[in-house]
DNA sequence: GTGATATATTTGTATGTACAAACAATAAAT
DNA sequence: ATTTATTGTTTGTACATACAAATATATCAC
């Protein structure tokens, strides 16, 4: 592994690109989290769809979607899956779509949250508390600035 | 956009939660940076492939693979559209596969520098430069700690 | 040297995600 | 009130990426 490193380190400058850097955190994580929320069913991002139906009983599609920075497309994708799986109902007004939690989804969201917590108690143990902390600052300050 | 966050926000745990954040933020960088890249004609993972390959000038093919942590599957497809784009050419030896820059491959430079200097001026300047230093030392902690 | 194990690559297939265009509904302008 | 612009959603399509299985080569044990 450090083998690998040091054939390429010090002299190519990927290691310093904040793009780079954080795509490859991103897809190593995402491995991870695939891993554990199989027991869901879901993938992680639909997981968190989900939860967030769950934690408001009611809401906006479009909410959701810009909270989580996910396009209307995949949004619509999204809610699909969880519609045929039977954890979430679409009520349409207009144009807009709202979306309530099903029994069904109710009863999935302790598993989510195993899933979840498992995965936290993983990533938390990488950094010390502090750390985490100033991680997820500079996180979200680079998420505002980008709007 | 702050309505949106405040809709959500302190109500749910997922800006405390390591994966989603960082997922968030690989998905916003992706979009600037497909952007960005496509004076390349590559998106910006295939552009740091080749990019390496012409670093080294001769690579073998699983050192980049390990470097970037792309899976070996991966590697082929990028490899095979760079292939076909006549941007690198691959030589087997046994089981092993190497990469040599051709001198198509070698005239992209100029643009993929120019489009990464680019995004990294944008990336930057959300941070100042001990944030940023502070942020790339804690990402690649936990890519350590992951193995 | 033959068989067993490990390693590098490829192929088939699946999934998450986005963009562009289409569509539907609302609001604004005249 | 009809036209125009804006907003929310969907559909078609494309791409990055991974996993599992297949393949091919190399290495090790005996």
């Amino acid at each position: 592994m450090k083998d690998i490193n040091e054939k390429f380190q010090n002299e190519c400058q990927l290691n310093t690109c904040l793009f780079f850097t954080s795509s490859k955190l991103s897809r190593v994580m995402k491995k991870e989290a695939d891993d554990l929320f199989r027991i869901t069913g879901l993938s992680p991002s639909h997981a968190f769809v989900l939860y967030l139906v769950n934690l408001r009983g009611r809401v906006h599609q479009k909410d959701v979607g810009d909270y989580l920075l996910l396009s209307p497309s995949t949004m619509t994708r999204f809610i699909d899956k969880l519609v045929i799986k039977g954890f979430v109902r679409k009520e349409t007004e207009g144009k807009n779509v709202y979306l309530t939690i099903t029994e069904l989804g109710k009863e999935l969201q302790p598993k989510i949250m195993e899933s979840w917590n498992t995965l936290n108690a993983l990533l938390n143990g990488t950094l010390d508390e502090s750390e985490k902390l100033t991680y997820l600052r500079l996180t979200h300050k680079i998420l505002e600035k980008m709007n």
